[in-house]
DNA sequence: AAAAGCAGTGAAACCTGTTTCACTTCTTGG
DNA sequence: CCAAGAAGTGAAACAGGTTTCACTGCTTTT
């Protein structure tokens, strides 16, 4: 025995696992996954490829990490903006506005992670991590019903269906070849879209009938 | 010349066309794209590989037609639901409850052509084939704003919307492994959110702060 | 400074489907 | 029924990526 991993070598080793990861995400904001294989990131994270078998067992992984990475950004920045005071239509608006603002200033990461056409095995991340964007906007609407100012809901189907509809309506605005909107008028109009959703007051004495144009 | 194609071998040479489509969807619809391959599809129509690509030059032409099939057959059935008289709440409603309960009911399918981690090839179809449906919600809206039924606003955004919305919003409950959950009570959740997202009656004197709870 | 083991190399092997192609079988017109 | 050309076969080639592995060269301990 003749060799004992220094806490020099060990930090060395954390830091080009995370040199690794930053150079997926680099490839991917710049490129898309179409610039990101294993050798291109091997070579921009200034290793060979075998090299980064040693960090990630296999592609699958390394993604798997490369999307957690870069969706918690966004994850925790929105779920900041949930945490503002306010109620639930208002913390609604403002995490959907968050989101929008930044998924369209980093556009090629944002169609990407949303919308790119990737590998099967990539594609499975996306839906997985959905969730805890959902999760934010079940927190709030649960919140948004315990103090009346929304009706009782099935939160879950109303914050996918919320996380949907971001998703969509962005994915052809970020697309790469997308010509320039009013990303004002386009934030405005989701976060409008979103609390309208939510539906009325439920104090409201207005018939739903009458409120909705359409009996449900 | 010693061969003209008669008008017999040019109907089985479509009907045989015809087989290598309905196998591919029989094969997605029942196994999923794993199931898939070409040479699967094409021994399922009773052809070998080689003579798929007599008909199809490559498995991206050939999904381009079972996605434009697949997805017809819904968005005609979804256009149908658009047509029938009501004002535009209404048919919205009507037509997001047909798509939720057909894609339910053909859940490995609906599952396949909606969420199902794919291929970038044949995902690229599935974006582009979202725009049909898109233009059904588009068409409603707009003729409800010229109706004065509901506000003013960007049709496509909104439209787009209700489709993310949709589709996120099935997927978990479409997925292989989800756990049955009230398929009336999700039909019925998805309409409203659907409809609510459109924004009050225009006429209404509530002011819209006090409607929504929030400035928008 | 030498031994022992780990990190790093990168070309080659591998994998998993699609796609091709030399050949066979069938169809048609003469 | 023969010639000519089309449809059909399926094993093999190909493609593009990921993954491996025998080797080189550091780092650490004694």
């Amino acid at each position: 025995m003749a060799y004992r991993r220094t806490e020099a070598v060990e930090a060395r080793l954390n830091e080009t696992r995370e040199r690794i990861v930053d150079a997926a995400i680099k490839l991917v904001a710049e490129y898309g996954y179409g610039g990101a294989g294993i050798p291109a990131i091997a070579a921009e994270a200034g290793l060979s490829t075998g090299a980064l078998y040693r960090y990630f067992p296999s592609k699958a992984d390394l993604f798997d990490e490369v999307f957690r990475r870069a969706t918690q950004r966004e994850i925790d920045v929105c779920a900041e903006a949930a945490r503002q005071p306010g109620n639930a239509r208002e913390r609604i608006a403002r995490v959907v506005q968050v989101f929008a603002k930044r998924a369209l200033k980093g556009r090629r990461l944002a169609y990407a992670l949303l919308a790119e056409p990737v590998d099967p095995l990539i594609e499975a991340d996306r839906l997985r991590y959905r969730i805890p964007y959902r999760d934010i906007f079940v927190s709030i609407i649960e919140d948004g019903i315990k103090a009346g100012e929304i009706a009782e809901q099935d939160a879950v189907l109303t914050a996918s269906a919320i996380v949907g509809a971001l998703n969509e309506a962005l994915i052809g605005p970020l697309a790469p070849q997308a010509k320039r909107t009013n990303q004002d008028q386009l934030i405005g109009g989701l976060a409008r879209f979103c609390v309208q959703a939510l539906g009325p007051m439920p104090g409201l004495k207005l018939s739903r009938l009458k409120l909705s144009g359409c009996a449900l």
